[in-house]
DNA sequence: TAGTCAAAGGTCAAAGTTAGTCAAAATCAA
DNA sequence: TTGATTTTGACTAACTTTGACCTTTGACTA
């Protein structure tokens, strides 16, 4: 496993038992053994909104990073998803909102992985470049509407 | 024997002890004596979805390939109706071969709601009619072995 | 009050590590 | 012989790791 998954898990343990966490960035990177950027690196690509996450950090001495899951109410983060998803989407973007819906309990695992296999790259692959994450977007809209009625 | 066929048979062999494998692709093109490039051609060549695998990959540090089986309730209708949905497909036809599916149990109704919602003319009219009905049918197909894994 | 400075965190681009793609060349089988 | 399959490797894409340099904050001092 890389070091990034690392963090990550470690950082998803942390909010398993405390729905807010805050750290010092140098700190964990320290007890992790890594630069102090990686752990920027994982949030940018792991703690995404779509995913779910809100970061907040102030600099300066006492500084820290704090991190807590956007809690919604049902409705508003379908319209929510709905209404952020514009015209086009890339793969790893659907991923990224399926596990915060599933997560949420707007969707179950078995519609997620139907969805994702309609709007998987492996799929859309047929399709000229431009004509893909257009699609995307207009199946996954489509499909999230059908599976949360 | 050529040595597409040993590669398979050492991945078909992993794959008896685990149901499920996970290697580096330039490992174990190095245990073999072969160029990376020859994994992804046995993948593609035998590893495929209708043969009942799944593959998935990671690139990057600490990257791998995974393969698993798919263990859809091997069914002759649905091989069928898998082996005959050609390249192409329009949504009457898609409709009546879920209702079939349907009525012999093969699938749910509430999948061939969305399976409906994916392939359905009111999405693929994005797309220049000359693609509809191919990206239909790969659509379709996948779906299909997904909801009756 | 204004200035200074150390202590945070942020940004970005280069380098590193995997895997994927594609097409030419080689080989095989009918 | 010819068409299909296999083998290769150059090039590409995706993701990760690292480090140099930048910005912000707040306590302390003049």
């Amino acid at each position: 496993m890389n070091l990034s998954n690392t963090i990550a898990d470690m950082i998803f343990s942390m909010l398993e038992e405390n729905s807010e966490i805050e750290f010092q960035r140098n700190l964990l990177a320290q007890d992790l053994g890594c630069v102090p950027s990686q752990i920027n690196y994982v949030l940018s690509s792991r703690f995404t909104p779509e995913r779910g996450f809100i970061v907040e950090s102030r600099r300066g001495g006492g500084g820290c990073i704090k991190i807590s899951r956007i809690s919604y109410n049902k409705n508003s983060l379908l319209d929510e998803v709905l209404s952020s998803v514009g015209n086009r989407i890339d793969e790893a973007t659907v991923k990224s909102y399926l596990v915060n819906l599933i997560y949420q309990g707007l969707v179950t695992e078995h519609d997620a992985e139907l969805i994702l296999s309609a709007t998987g790259d492996s799929v859309l692959r047929t399709l000229p470049w431009e004509y893909r994450d257009l699609l995307r977007a207009a199946i996954f809209k489509k499909m999230l509407l059908k599976s949360s009625q």
